[in-house]
DNA sequence: CTTGCCCTTGACGTCAACGTCAAGTCCTAG
DNA sequence: CTAGGACTTGACGTTGACGTCAAGGGCAAG
C-alpha cells in the first residue's frame, strides 16, 4: 500500500510516517517513480511505534529498541536504558494514578457535596507545623 | 522563605517558579524592594503543582483546578474537563502498563534467554493474515 | 567600601514530534 | 489529453515548560 492508505489505517499523519522513516523507525520500499510502498505488516509496526510514543518514549530508543524487538535479544548496553526507563514508566504510572485520584475526589465532590473528602486528599498533607511566627491573616497562596 | 530556598527544597528551578507566578498558579509576597518572599505551605504548593504537570495536566487546566482544589467545590464547567481529563489519565495508565508490560518481556528475556516468551507479547500481535500475493524473502519492515 | 551571592525583569534559545506551506512529479479517471 | 488527487523533498512554523544569558539592584560580611 501506498502512504495515504497506511496513514489512513492507523489514524496518523503522513507527515508523522515519514518522520518515523527519518528517525530509522520504519521502512518503506519504493516504486520506480519514488513513491513509498508498505506491507500489510506496516499497520501493526506502525501502531507499536505508536505505542512506545506514548510511554513517553523517544525516537532514539524506539530505534535502538526494535531491532532488539524483532531479533528478541537484547546487548547489555541497551539493557541499562531499558530497567532505567521501566523505572521511570512505574513512577510515572503511579504519579498519574496519585493525580487521578485526586481528580476523583474533586469529581465525587460534586456528585455528593455533603459526605467531606478524606483530609489530605486534595494537596497540602502534612500540615503538621504549627507556625508560630506567622501573622494571621493575609498569608499569600 | 525566599525563591532560592523554596526552590531548593522542592527541587525545582526558580525559573520554573517564576514561570508558575506568570501562569498564576503560586503567588508570593514582596519585600520593599520586589524580592519574593514564600511561606512554608509554598511547600506542598508547589509539589502540587508538580504533580498535576507530571500527570499531564497544562497550564491552564491547573490553573482554574487549584481554586477549586481550595475551595473544595467545582462549578459544572470545570466539572466536564476534570471527566474528560480523568478519562485521558486512564488511557494514558492503561497505555503505559502495556507499554510496561513490553519491556519487562524485553527484560526478561535478557534474564532467562531460553524460555520462550508468550507469542504476541512483542508486536504484531494478529498475525494471522496469510498473505499470499507477496513475493517471499526481501519484503521490508 | 568592596566582594560576593542572591535577587529582579526581559528576552531569546531549546527540544521533540510533528503541522504546514511550496513547488514540482505521478497516476488514474474520464 | 487534461483535470485533480496522491505523492515527493525541503524548509520553516508550532507548542509548552522551561533553560540561559544580559544588565542591573539588594544585602550581609569583612
Amino acid at each position: 500500500m501506498r502512504i495515504g492508505e497506511l496513514a489512513g489505517r492507523v489514524g496518523v499523519s503522513t507527515r508523522a510516517l515519514r518522520y518515523y522513516e527519518e528517525q530509522g523507525l520504519l521502512r518503506s520500499q519504493r516504486t520506480a517513480s519514488g513513491q513509498r510502498l508498505y506491507p500489510d505488516s506496516s499497520v501493526d509496526r506502525v501502531r507499536l511505534i505508536r505505542q512506545l510514543y506514548t510511554a513517553g518514549l523517544s525516537s532514539a530508543l524506539i530505534a535502538v529498541l526494535l531491532p532488539a524487538i524483532d531479533a528478541r535479544h537484547v546487548d547489555p548496553e541497551l539493557m541499562g536504558l531499558l530497567v532505567q526507563e521501566r523505572e521511570r514508566i512505574r513512577d510515572k504510572v503511579a504519579g498519574l494514578q496519585e493525580a487521578g485520584r485526586r481528580l476523583d475526589v474533586l469529581i465525587g465532590l460534586a456528585a455528593h457535596p455533603d459526605a467531606r473528602p478524606c483530609p489530605g486528599s486534595l494537596g497540602r498533607e502534612e500540615s503538621t507545623e504549627a507556625s508560630g511566627s506567622a501573622a494571621p491573616g493575609s498569608e499569600p497562596v
